[in-house]
DNA sequence: AAAATACTTGCAAATATTTTCAATATCTTC
DNA sequence: GAAGATATTGAAAATATTTGCAAGTATTTT
């Protein structure tokens, strides 16, 4: 047996039974425990499981609700920061865009009953507010995307389209002096949407997005007002970026 | 069994009995009172709990706080024989319509994967299909009504409109002879769109419904082609129904 | 305030992981 | 197609973590 067949076996088994020990595994596939030790190391470095104690588990498990909430804790530190930051900056009784994405999410968890309409196509956000009645909350329609518990399609559109806010907080996949870029070309229309309905536009960015490009391009750097980052962001970008014009709050 | 497994097993079941003892946890999860202990204060760090003497006590959720999801054990037995019936009559690859309200929602939790597009104004129907990629789950834009986790307002009448399905899975207030009412005020447009653009109309009443008037009236009994109810529905009534050309399914 | 129950701490046994190394398999290069 | 180089594999020793227990301390109950 390949070793990539045999990393794929694992994949797939983990699918199905979410938890999985070393010798469930080793059994299955029929190599030595040592083995797939190794091929957890790996399939973990691409993201694809989450090793523990004794075996490893699924990154999303269906239980779980959506990526992130409570268990992603990639960058958190920095998340929870950026989100403290961004969320200083919103005006009381302002309408707010927040966008998808986890970045954006932190900050919607920090914005308390600061603003007075929140404007959302993220479902996590929209529970967060749920239950929250001194904020209003206006859901974009659309299709869920499954595990992001993103609003997509049309209709998001459309219903971001007649619509207007104080602010948007957005986020995205990377930055540079081109312009920002995101992966999901899905909420790339969904995003300018939200762009043209804000007057001003506050983009949420840890330290990794920067120089980096996403596949898809999302706007040039002059729609942007202001850039939350954390401490640990390029020092030569974050100046660039201040002498085009662009307000860089960085979040310690 | 693994640490993180012992772990999300004992999440989950809090979730189900919002408190456990040690013994307990420790009996079902098949390890020592002082490892079910150590668990607990890991997951408590996390903030999935909080620790109480002598065992463990679910930290409400903000996003369950809507009115019902899995803690509302009002008439839990009936409702679930009821959604389980009712999910029984959906042909597989059918567009469903689920309405908000607590009986629509456990024939969500009973549909897997039939249904080929989910179409749905409630927030805990659509975190419940959320991570599920097997289903097309359509969200209704909207305004969240506090509470119940609906999205009301103009935006989900207008996106409902445009719309079709098989089937609309409806509940509602109550059900006379006259026809079926509606206590909040608001959904009423919006169910009314919802009959509008489904071919067949099911309406989920467990028998507190029957004989039963609410503020507002939603529509005539000609509209309805199926009732589910359960097995405590008055049989003088049922059996009205049943006159009028209704298929009425009482769950058991 | 005493009894009962639960919690913390320290420790040894059990279990898991990393590191290292020899054996085998696979790939190059001629 | 053979010889050497490289990579992969399985196993064993060293290291680290987790677990269960018991003694001591705190908390609740009566």
């Amino acid at each position: 047996m390949q070793a990539e067949e045999r990393q794929f076996l694992i994949e797939q088994h983990l699918q199905k039974v979410e938890f999985a020990s070393l010798e469930e595994l080793s059994e299955r596939v029929d190599v030595s425990v040592s083995t797939v030790r190794r091929d957890l190391t790996l399939l973990e470095a691409k993201g694809a499981l989450r090793r523990t104690h004794g075996g490893a588990r699924l990154v999303a498990p269906k239980s779980d609700e959506f990526i992130f909430t409570a268990r992603d804790t990639h960058q958190l530190g920095e998340k929870e920061a950026i989100g403290q930051a961004a969320a200083a900056l919103i005006q009381p009784n302002q309408g707010v865009i927040i966008d998808s994405g986890t970045t954006a999410y932190h900050v919607a968890k920090h914005l308390g009953g600061k603003a007075s309409h929140v404007i959302t196509n993220s479902l996590p956000v929209a529970n967060h507010f749920g239950s929250d009645n001194s904020v209003e909350v206006l859901v974009t329609g659309g299709v869920i995307y499954p595990r992001l518990g993103v609003l997509v399609g049309p209709l998001a559109v459309e219903s971001l389209s007649g619509m207007h806010a104080d602010v948007a907080v957005m986020s995205a996949g990377g930055i540079t002096l081109d312009g920002i870029t995101n992966s999901h070309a899905l909420l790339i229309d969904i995003q300018r949407a939200m762009l043209k309905s804000a007057q001003r536009i506050i983009f949420c960015l840890d330290h990794t997005k920067f120089n980096r490009r996403s596949v898809s391009p999302l706007c040039e750097l002059d729609v942007v007002d202001t850039i939350v980052t954390d401490a640990q962001a390029p020092a030569d970008l974050v100046d660039q970026l201040k002498q085009t014009g662009i307000e860089v709050v960085v979040a310690d």
